[in-house]
DNA sequence: AGAATATGCAACCCGACGGTTGCGTATCGT
DNA sequence: ACGATACGCAACCGTCGGGTTGCATATTCT
């Protein structure tokens, strides 16, 4: 149970991680909204280089979160949803284990007159 | 709408750089499981210095993610739910844009004989 | 073929991060 | 009062991350 809770903790950390930057979570955004994009096309508006959204697009993808389909010469990006259950998942066991332990406390406190 | 999910996104990216490290994940793991802990009580059975922790501590306390009650000699830390609702709602916000795109999608192929 | 477009690769810069060590200060226990 | 305990502060270090620039390669278009 508490094992659990650290396994599911190893695995969430890097995805955290590749969260954990506003320009990818501007990348994610991007790629949610519409179909598949290029790097160039997601590089458009963004005031960073190409070369820079190359390497975000490449840690996104080592956390699984997104996945590439070349195509001629241009490299189409999208998105793979499923860590991001991961990460919600672990997310939910902290908070639960919180919730919990404030309801401890609560009826805890409530007992005592 | 979409002017949400940027503003959501701008506010998830600090909590998770927050959680994208381990040893932090760890910590909240203890916190949640038991009361407020001293920060010599927090980096028990850590293999990395006081020091350290009580950097990692003050990452989450950044964050929002824990708060520190002094306490005598000591200064015990808990903690504070609310940031991991704020990246909740955030991972949602994406992954409930890529469910829609792929149920618009979906259905298109259907149409489609 | 030749220009334009889309991307890859590699070197380099700099600041932030994770971590340690050393020492000082405050508080507790006896 | 005095030792032990809990913590803070600051300097220092190696590494990694985000970013850029320059140049090479592949594909498309006309």
């Amino acid at each position: 149970m508490s094992r659990n809770l650290t396994a599911s903790l190893r695995k969430g950390a890097p995805v955290f991680a590749a969260l954990g930057d506003e320009t990818r979570l501007r990348i994610l955004s991007k790629l949610s909204g519409g179909g598949p994009l290029s790097i160039t096309q997601i590089t458009e508006g963004e005031d960073v280089t190409r070369q820079a959204i190359t390497k975000h697009l490449g840690v996104l993808a080592d956390a699984g979160l997104v996945r590439d389909v070349r195509q001629g010469r241009e490299r189409r990006w999208e998105l793979d949803a499923a860590p991001l259950d991961v990460a919600r998942s672990c997310l939910d066991l902290v908070a639960q284990r919180w919730e919990q332990r404030l309801e401890r406390l609560k009826s805890l406190v409530e007992t005592e007159p």
